[in-house]
DNA sequence: GTAAGAAAAATTTTT
DNA sequence: TTTTTCTTAC
């Protein structure tokens, strides 16, 4: 019976197999001895050939056991997962090895973790407990947190761990030293020996670990290495162009022996070297398996010919990448429309408008609609603005679920209880609730912990051996923690994940305190500490608990560590519009994209200028933003913006230069049309206003008028915006400048006052003033719009 | 030791 | 403007 099921499910796919693939695709998919790249253009079908490889791999009787597939994302990984399921059934489909490097190899990490020195229930430490510990190792080498700043620190720390320079290496390393000496910042070198033994010491890996880690396992245990060789006979990876060094040398090293590794990628769509993804991975594929296939998926399945013409355009102003040509069978499709406005809250508008008048016009759901933009912080003003518009939306990534305080405090209690010597967790939640054990004492415990070199619960364990010079007033509240930590420890393996968790819930205190603090707030935690405890039984039900079959804590927690935002988002079918960033759009689709902050310091970044490699890097980035329209895109660009609470002019970006012009419909918006010479002749008069993106695309394009015509446009109308916002803010200057004391004012908030006296300089000039209902406050000019009455 | 309020800092992208 | 850190008063 069964057998006959796999049979017509079999017969079934293959039928699929043929019609559903192109040629490329097809040939991709039956490759299927030695080794494999399938350059994978945007909209090409590159998921469906991973999928559709594996189902085949899994049809020719592989076991699912001995293939490994890796992805960049969770969400990726359980997509691909879910697809493969309706392929061959998911009983089938269960066992597949199928995940991100970070999850698939922690797990790894979990079985071999004594060779490492780990225990198998080690931490891992998320970003916010790496900044903790690098902040502590600072302080305690007496280091200048003003020259070493924590995220510097961390990035290069990570840097290194990514390109698998461990401490030693790092230590023997001229280059790498010397280039910190030049920062002036010769103690990274310190910090990072210090953060390591700290990790090491707390029994916790940090997201570089994990990769790193795993290479020390390969590269110290070749019996373990050739376990897991013969382990997996089909390796495939995802997004090949994402993978690091550390990652690299990991397929490398588990595909040497059987060879069979297959992968996918689109160089054009690489985006994260800024966290040491490799292009060069993808680029030098062939050096390593001279003998490979190579498949390229040219033809676009997505957009428009407009949208993937421009992007072609676009593309092709980047000097390195792999030859292809893709290209569109769909409808032409409208250009790409290019809006000016002359403010961010204008665009704002604009955009909201514009969705929904397609929305109404075209009878477009709501779900079809992206706004994408380069920083997460563009998002408040579409909020808004949408909201007015009564439009439904959707933010992805910003505050996460496992981001918020209340989420990461329940955890910390799960982690401390599974991994006592997890020092991050402790600190986090020794005081809260409040229990009475404050700041100086936790300080005295830490640096016992640390003279002694060990963990904050062995000195909480043993007061006595180390001593901490506290009140016992104190030392009993102490005592009393950690006898709470004990009796959840205590039932760790007796009660499954779900009541466990409730347990620590409640007897915590966290429940009460949040209960009892009976604000708008601590409620809507309350909601979300409901919402955790509820995913953990779901996560129960779903393992199949049985007597014998305890699904406890732990478990949970290994699969949780490495669940961060995106991957829980999912668009649940609801019928709203998605705002998220470039980076986040990556994978996805809509029909129509509102492509947004297209300005010079935003998109490219301001920190990305410093580089052809950076400015490449952004503006693939651009070209994956454009990829994601099946039908039409607009792009907008604000002449002012705020930022950093300050109005700041700004001028178009130069990838909006990047476009070929055919494709493109440029629409300013009337209020700018300017109706004299003055920016003639400010340009006559200084032309050094010239910026390189008129020069770059000058140079690097043959196009003679449409090109001029519409860059002189822009140019001209950004000189005039320029022009125009100097004179407001010296129209803003003039008018705090007519302050002086004495005068009588008028606070929005604060009511009318008396200036007393006015200080510093211009950007941050303060006046103090005492208010007739408010009393005497110093205020920032800049903000506090002082109006002069009399 | 806590809470409120003021000052200062901060903005790329994420496993 | 928002978020984090520092001060100050209880």
């Amino acid at each position: 019976m069964n057998y006959l099921w796999r049979k017509i499910d079999g017969f079934n796919m293959k039928s699929k197999l043929l019609n559903d693939l192109n040629d490329a695709q097809r040939a991709a998919v039956e490759y299927d001895k030695g080794p494999s790249m399938v350059i994978a253009g945007a909209g090409s079908g590159k998921t469906r050939v991973l999928t559709y490889k594996i189902a085949y791999l899994l049809e020719k009787g592989i076991n699912a056991r001995s293939i490994l597939a890796l992805t960049f994302t969770n969400k990726a990984a359980n997509e691909m997962k879910e697809r493969i399921g309706q392929l061959v059934g998911h009983e089938h489909a269960k066992n597949l090895w199928m995940g991100t490097f970070h999850s698939v190899f922690s797990k790894i990490l979990r079985f071999e973790s004594q060779a490492l020195g780990y225990s198998s229930g080690y931490s891992i430490y998320d970003t916010a407990d790496s900044k903790s510990v690098i902040k502590s190792v600072i302080k305690e080498l007496n280091l200048n947190p003003e020259t070493y700043k924590v995220n510097e620190v961390l990035s290069r720390i990570s840097m290194a761990k990514n390109n698998l320079i461990t401490v030693n290496s790092y230590m023997s390393n001229t280059k790498l030293l010397e280039f910190d000496k030049q920062n002036r910042k010769p103690h990274i070198v310190d910090i990072y020996k210090l953060y390591t033994i700290r990790c090491k010491k707390a029994d916790a890996m940090d997201f570089d670990d994990l990769l790193v880690n795993t290479n020390i396992l390969f590269r110290n245990f070749p019996d373990i290495l050739e376990k897991y060789q013969n382990f997996f006979e089909y390796i495939l990876v995802d997004e090949y162009q994402d993978t690091n060094f550390a990652q690299y040398l990991i397929v490398k090293k588990l595909a040497a022996k059987h060879q069979n590794i297959c992968v996918v990628g689109d160089d054009a769509q690489s985006i994260y070297a800024f966290r040491g993804a490799r292009i060069e991975n993808i680029l030098n594929f062939k050096n390593d398996y001279p003998q490979h296939a190579l498949f390229k998926l040219e033809q676009n399945y997505r957009s428009t010919q407009t949208i993937v013409n421009a992007a072609n355009s676009i593309i092709a102003k980047n000097r390195f990448q792999i030859p292809k040509q893709i290209f569109s069978n769909q409808e032409p499709g409208n250009p790409i429309r290019i809006v000016e406005t002359a403010t961010d809250h204008e665009e704002g508008y604009l955009v909201a408008n514009e969705i929904f008048n397609i929305s109404v016009s075209q009878q477009v759901r709501y779900n079809q609609f992206a706004i994408l933009y380069r920083t997460n912080a563009q998002s408040r003003i579409f909020e808004e603005t949408l909201r007015k518009r009564n439009i439904p939306y959707k933010i992805f990534g910003a505050t996460s679920f496992y981001q918020r305080k209340e989420i990461k405090d329940l955890l910390a209690y799960f982690r401390i209880t599974i991994n006592c010597k997890d020092d991050e967790a402790l600190k986090r939640i020794i005081n809260y609730p409040s229990r009475g054990i404050g700041e100086a004492t936790i300080e005295k415990i830490e640096l016992a912990a640390s003279t002694h070199q060990v963990s904050i619960w062995e000195v909480l364990s043993d007061p006595a051996k180390y001593p901490l010079h506290i009140s016992n007033q104190i030392l009993s509240k102490v005592q009393q923690f950690k006898n709470l930590i004990s009796s959840f420890q205590s039932k760790l393996y007796e009660l499954n994940a779900y009541d466990m968790a409730l347990h620590i819930a409640n007897g915590s205190g966290m429940i009460n305190d949040l209960k009892s603090e009976n604000s708008f707030e601590s409620l809507a935690r309350l909601e979300n500490v409901e919402e955790l405890l509820n995913s953990i039984k779901d996560y129960v039900d779903n393992q199949g608990e049985s007597e014998n079959n305890l699904i406890t804590l732990d478990k949970y927690i290994e699969t949780v560590s490495l669940l961060t935002d995106t991957d829980t988002e999912k668009n649940d079918g609801q019928d709203v519009v998605s705002l998220m960033t470039v980076h986040a759009a990556k994978g996805l689709e809509f029909d129509y994209v509102f492509l947004v902050g297209l300005e010079e310091g935003l998109f490219p970044s301001m920190l990305s200028q410093q580089s052809n490699e950076e400015i490449e890097e952004e503006r693939r980035l651009f070209y994956v933003a454009l990829t994601r329209a099946r039908k039409e895109v607009l792009i907008s660009f604000a002449t002012r913006r705020y930022k950093w609470g300050k109005p700041t002019s700004c001028s178009p970006s130069r990838f909006i230069f990047d476009i070929d012009p055919k494709y493109v419909d440029y629409k300013g918006s009337p209020t700018d049309q300017n109706d004299n010479f003055d920016d003639e002749l400010q340009e006559y008069r200084n032309p050094t206003v010239k910026n390189d993106n008129y020069i770059a695309s000058e140079s690097s394009s043959k196009i003679d008028s449409p090109v001029h015509s519409v860059q002189r446009k822009l140019i001209d109308i950004k000189t005039a915006t320029r022009k125009k916002v100097e004179n407001q803010q010296n129209f803003q200057n003039h008018d705090s400048s007519l302050l002086r004391p004495g005068m009588r004012i008028q606070h929005q908030q604060f009511g009318q006052g008396t200036i007393l006296s006015i200080e510093g300089v211009e950007p941050n000039q303060k006046a103090t003033v005492v208010f007739d209902n408010a009393g005497e406050k110093k205020l920032l000019l800049k903000f506090a719009r002082l109006q002069i009455i009399e």
